[in-house]
RNA sequence: GGGCGUGUAGCUCAGCGGGAGAGCGCCCGCUUCACACGCGGGAGGUCCCUGGUUCAAUCCCAGGCACGCCCACCA
């Protein structure tokens, strides 16, 4: 064995030992305690980012934890067919080739996706492996597979049937590029320069006078219906009831008041255009206005616009500043900063249009949902998104399920020659309102997310009650991140209980978001992105673990290699560690004899560090978790027990070799979930193993804990050993150096200088005299504290005693 | 405009009513027989500011300053 751990290789061939020896694999009905994670499927035209890997890293931990405390653990994965952007990539690489998706059609184009996924897709499952996540890869599922597409169908019939889908005409968010509609959630929010054009509209009745309204897109004016005021302003009191003129159109429109007016915004007066502007539909509707429209679903200028149409709005912008300077109405145009939306894929500034859509009425089927977050049947970690996840169901505004692109789950909705709608599974033969046939199929498809609603128990098979169902669902918890609550985790939770009248899962775990270095957000198109698979080619998939647990926490964390640096020097140490007592137990086979000092102290130290393990894992803080682990494996067990047991191992002592081999194994066991590859090769070494580390049983507690109370008072290992004399493979130097030392606590005791350590204890006393003299904390405090510092009192008197003499 | 959160050692972060900590970095000394991805020693901090509560505050409360994220229809 090298002196240097080389995880390259070592890692690969466990990953596909296990694997191929099915210790992956979950089997439904064992009849043991489940822990289930399904976890979120990765778009499957991506690849492994930071984030996954976290997500990866908590959830295998997690998983390889409960499979070694014997729970029947089913870690689910597969594939989002994530469809606007795999549309997105097909397309590109369609224009690449000189074609379109216009050109070769739907039915072609959808084929050519298929096609495409098979040859370039999935990709990110060897990834996930490469970190070790011990997913069961054999239950992989797609969400556009034919079991997954009827459950689709069946949940969209199902909400249909009780009128919670619905379709109506309503402005939407249009992206020009991908030519479809998006929800809020799909966008994002971008601050520009922009300029703000005050002009004034003539009343058509004293056309010297007017209303001046102020706006950031002149191009619309062409569609305004009404001005709007609010009811409480004072300066257009007068103007309320009659009418103005619309520049350029020259159309006479009323000035009505309502209170969604912003006084304190431009001039008080808003232009009110509702087939361009989300606020000024509302009005519209409320007012009973007209919707007219002047731009397509191209973003240019339509028919409507008259001698604009065809241009672009800045062409047209000019075109209507230029008529109304002419005419004296061009008031003032004044620089103006404001936030525009933009589609979060392509960026493209983003056309509020009205247009005929599907919603999903959330009243209702958010109620269940909203109880039983409330009641706790599901929660978040950590607390404060438990309150935001309930917030944000309780606002959740009517969802717009259907999208005008053609790869994804084309909605199962059927028109006759009259119009008349029909809504089944399959495709019905003839219209069921009037019998008509010639049907044809809607060409939307619903959002992805609708789909993916489904995921932790359409893989199971639901609607068919299959055994992985009944014994899977609910599942144990899932994992993500915080911007994914509103868009997938509320909605799983709210779908599972309206289908099966069961929540999904118990637990979300929202993890912390790893920014880049320099505290800016990681991402493709910023440079500030950062590959998993390098990080784990240079210093292996459990430093990459190891780093990026110890990095989670509960707020947003900035990425820092040395994280990662520290698991591979933590996987070194432990290597060289096994090495050292491999080569020097001769024939000795794993027992516990713990006779020597140094052998119960370390037996207490793995029972402390596996029990403050199980609490940090059992709360979801994996952070502190990787802390105990290294300083159990570096402090503990390297730095005292290891070098205290150095000369007993050379000098064959039985009872001290078979002892370190049994110590060993339970090291190895604490670090097998965070560190699986390193571990498993390590085990693989030790005499007589046949059996794997991925499925050996968690450690029981030696009860070394009623050794407490012999080292608990002393409270450092340096003390410990001082006070035994262990330490003898130094010489009298080092030995006296040694005895100085107290690494692991903070007290600071300088053994070659005994006054300081006098002064110490001085100081203690001191402090806690006064403490135990000041009657109002003798009365106010606990009386735990209270007798805890009497106790305190008492022993650093104790050691001072000890010290002096 | 709302909501949430963060300001602790040079860096990344723990701790959260009675001792100011870890890893990395830095300085000094060690080719000690598992490991220089190591061993030992050390320097380095008005725990953002100002008030308040308390016998006691980095920790609780109020205000301020500075950052970050999310939400929102300010044309």
């Amino acid at each position: 064995m090298e002196p240097l751990y080389k995880p390259q290789g070592v890692e690969e061939r466990w990953q596909r030992t296990w694997e191929e020896e099915g210790l992956y694999g979950a089997e439904p009905g064992s009849g043991r305690e489940t822990f289930v994670i399904a976890h979120p499927p990765p778009n499957v035209t991506g690849a492994l980012h930071t984030g996954h890997a976290l997500q990866i890293s908590l959830a295998d931990v997690l998983v390889r934890w409960h499979r070694m405390r014997g729970f029947e653990t089913a870690f689910l994965t597969g594939y989002d067919h994530a469809g606007i952007s795999t549309q997105n990539a097909v397309e590109k690489h369609l224009v690449e080739q000189g074609t379109s998706r216009e050109a070769v059609g739907r039915e072609r184009f959808v084929e050519i996706v298929w096609d495409w996924l098979r040859q370039y897709g999935g990709t990110i499952m060897g990834q996930f492996r490469r970190l070790g996540a011990s997913m069961d890869y054999r239950r992989e599922r797609f969400t556009m597979d034919d079991a997954y597409i009827r459950a689709v169908m069946r949940f969209f019939v199902h909400l249909y049937g009780k009128g919670w889908i619905y379709r109506a005409n309503r402005i939407i968010n249009w992206c020009p590029h991908h030519q479809t509609s998006l929800s809020d959630l799909e966008l994002v929010h971008e601050e520009v320069d922009d300029a703000l054009t005050h002009v004034r509209y003539p009343f058509s009745d004293d056309p010297e006078d007017g209303v001046t309204i102020a706006t950031a897109r002149p191009a619309t004016i062409l569609a305004d219906v009404a001005v709007a005021v609010n009811p409480g302003d004072e300066r257009w009191r007068g103007a309320v009831g009659r009418e103005v003129v619309i520049p350029f159109v020259e159309r006479t429109v009323p000035v009505i008041e309502d209170e969604r007016v912003d006084p304190d915004f431009g001039t008080g007066a808003l232009k009110v255009t509702p087939g361009h502007d989300p606020l000024d539909f509302e009005l519209g509707r409320d007012h009973q206005l007209p919707e007219l429209t002047v731009i397509g679903p191209d973003g240019r200028m339509n028919e409507a616009a008259g001698e604009l149409a065809g241009l672009s709005q800045e062409e047209a912008e000019e075109r209507v500043l230029a008529w109304i300077k002419e005419r004296g109405l061009l008031v003032k145009r004044e620089a103006y900063r404001h936030s525009i939306a933009l589609c979060e894929r392509c960026k493209s500034r983003i056309e509020p249009l009205i247009s005929l859509q599907w919603w999903c009425r959330m009243d209702e089927l958010k109620q269940p949902a909203l109880a039983a977050l409330k009641e706790g049947r599901v929660r978040y970690h950590p607390e404060s998104q438990h309150r935001y996840a309930i917030d944000s169901l309780e606002n959740a505004p009517d969802w717009n399920i259907s999208r005008q692109i053609w790869w994804g789950h084309q909605l199962p909705v059927w028109e006759c020659p009259d119009g008349h709608l029909t809504v089944e599974e399959t495709e019905p033969g003839t219209c069921a309102e009037c019998g008509s046939a010639g049907l044809t199929r809607s060409e939307d498809v619903l959002d992805t997310w609708f789909s993916s609603a489904l995921w932790p128990f359409a893989i199971l098979g639901w609607p068919e009650q299959t055994a992985e169902l009944e014994a899977w669902c609910p599942g144990t918890l899932n994992t993500t991140a915080r911007e994914i609550i509103r868009l997938w985790e509320n909605r799983m939770i709210f779908s599972g209980l309206e289908l099966m009248g069961e929540v999904p899962f118990r637990h979300v775990i929202i993890h912390t978001t790893v920014l880049a270095a320099d505290g800016r957000r990681m991402s493709k198109s910023l440079g500030t992105g950062l590959d998993p698979l390098e990080l784990i080619d240079r210093h292996g998939a459990d430093a990459t673990r190891y780093g990026l647990l110890k990095l989670s926490s509960s707020q947003d964390v900035r990425f820092s290699e040395g994280a990662i640096e520290e698991g591979r020097k933590l996987a070194n140490k432990l290597w060289n560690v096994s090495r050292l007592i491999l080569a020097n137990v001769g024939e000795a086979k794993p027992e516990q004899r713990p006779q020597a000092l140094e052998e119960r102290w370390i037996a207490w130290r793995l029972d402390q560090a596996q029990a403050q393990l199980g609490e940090h894992f059992g709360a979801f803080d994996f952070s502190p978790a990787m802390s105990a682990l290294y300083h159990v494996t570096f402090d503990d067990f390297c730095d005292w027990y290891a070098e205290a047991i150095k000369p007993r191992l050379y000098g064959g002592d039985e009872d001290a070799q078979a002892t370190a081999l049994a110590n060993l194994e339970r090291l190895l066991k604490l670090l097998h979930p965070a560190m699986p590859h390193v571990t498993e090769e390590i085990w693989s070494n030790l005499p007589g193993r046949e059996t794997r580390l991925i499925v050996a049983p968690w450690p029981e507690p030696l009860g070394a804990a009623a050794e407490a109370a012999e080292f608990e008072p002393i409270r450092t290992a340096a003390e410990v050993f001082r006070r035994a004399g262990v330490r003898p493979t130094l010489d009298e130097e080092q030995q006296r150096i040694f005895d100085a030392v107290v690494k692991p606590d903070r007290a600071k005791v300088d053994g070659g200088n005994v006054e300081a350590e006098v002064e110490r204890l001085r100081g203690e006393i001191q402090r806690a005299e006064q403490m135990l003299a000041n009657e109002r904390f003798v009365q106010n405090a606990p009386g735990e504290v209270v007798e805890a510092e009497r106790e305190k009192l008492e022993r650093y008197r104790r050691e001072l005693d000890a010290l002096a003499s």
